[in-house]
DNA sequence: TCAAAAGTGTTCCACTTACACCCATGT
DNA sequence: ACATGGGTGTAAGTGGAACACTTTTGA
């Protein structure tokens, strides 16, 4: 298990580390995985979840392990983000955080289930005490997800393979933070070409049945 | 001189490399800044300038100086781009490239003069053999290139303080490698916000004087 | 007066935004 | 029948693209 090794450099470690910022919608909310340190320095704060390069591991394949370990999805959107070298400042001799963003369906998710170095879902717009400059990772992390939102189909992601407008519109919502007009909405996501119109139907309470839609490709498209 | 450590990561040394993509435009051409390996591997190929991050150094830091090192200039865009760790097939055990981009002046410029490691400009569209995957970074930057030109005043870094209009029209049709409509063009960087019209005029022909202009901010802009 | 680059407007089209009502269903 | 969310069209505004002629200067 690597995931005491989370956030920045570990004293006297390797001098590359991963770190993943694991996003996902919630009850309308955009919320991020992070993990509670058990050890000093910044004992108590939360950071987001990372470990060292294993040898001869490319960084994607790291990123794609740490993903694993803390949540066990595979297969969903995960970009690099940026590369800091000077979020620990207690680290020795520096060395260099890479960052990833990963967007995960919340009911997809198994935690890990550790009284130490326990992972928890918080939402962006209240955060815990962050350990070393992690607020500073999610910042860039947040505004690329809204800019990647607004081009390409990693609201994939977030949703099952089928899916309601009305669905993913929430999921545009939740992560602008704002309301989005419902037919504007629909007519840019139908013309964007991202989308497939399905023959299905979902009935789901006292009113007309909506239809299911699906993504035309289900992983990363660069632009 | 660290030349001597150019390109992708030395075996043996430490596990983090910058590496930085330094495009200028001379006689409407873009070209970038290659450095001839005089040592295996892939000795007498050209790769990107590059070197190891030093001890408490950021990488920021790291791309400023070997910017610094490699033409004399300051002050340019530059601009982190991606971080590879699969460029060097021959390092053992792994490591990242955290590569850069930056813009400079081709008059500014003072190449190092040296017999082995020695620099060259090669215009983007005729490289000669490159070492590692370098033509992967390239790719990236020029990508990125493109698209910071389309929103951001990186072009500022091409030009000096008092420039013609057309003068930038070049600068962009050098780098998007097609025309533009003098109009349209006009049209659309007055109104980004980006340019200062001045009271200056410049002669430099048998023609009209053409009005000059200057950018609002000469430092990178973020959007 | 000629050659050379500077400078200037309008039309069309595609896309974004704002905005309000009827539809299909379950209880 | 009513409450609930699903589904639809139009008009105004904005920004990009296409397109050609006049102006100022030096030689």
């Amino acid at each position: 298990m690597s995931a005491e090794t989370s956030a920045g450099v570990d004293n006297g470690g390797p001098a590359v580390a991963v770190l993943v910022v694991i996003f996902t919608v919630v009850e309308g909310e955009l919320r991020v995985l992070l993990i509670q340190r058990s050890a000093p320095p910044d004992e108590g704060n939360w950071a987001i979840p990372g470990g060292a390069l294993i040898a001869d591991e490319s960084l994607d394949a790291a990123a794609v392990r740490k993903l694993a370990e803390e949540t066990g999805v595979r297969d969903v959107f995960l970009e690099q983000l940026y590369t800091f070298s000077d979020l620990d400042d207690s680290a020795p001799g520096g060395g260099a955080a890479v960052t990833y963003f990963a967007l995960v369906r919340n009911d997809g998710v198994r935690l890990a289930e550790r009284s130490a170095w326990a992972p928890g879902w918080f939402a962006v717009n209240a955060l815990p005490v962050l350990a070393f400059h992690n607020e500073r990772v999610l910042e860039v992390a947040r505004a690329r997800l809204v800019s990647k939102l607004e081009y390409t189909n990693a609201a994939y992601s977030l949703l099952p393979d089928f899916f309601a407008m009305s669905q993913l519109q929430g999921i545009y919502e939740s992560i602008l933070g704002r309301k989005l007009d419902k037919r504007n909405f629909r007519r840019r996501m139908l013309a964007s070409d991202l989308l497939r119109e399905t023959q299905q139907t979902a009935k789901t309470g006292p009113h007309r049945p909506a239809r299911l839609y699906r993504f035309a490709r289900r992983t990363p498209v660069e632009f």
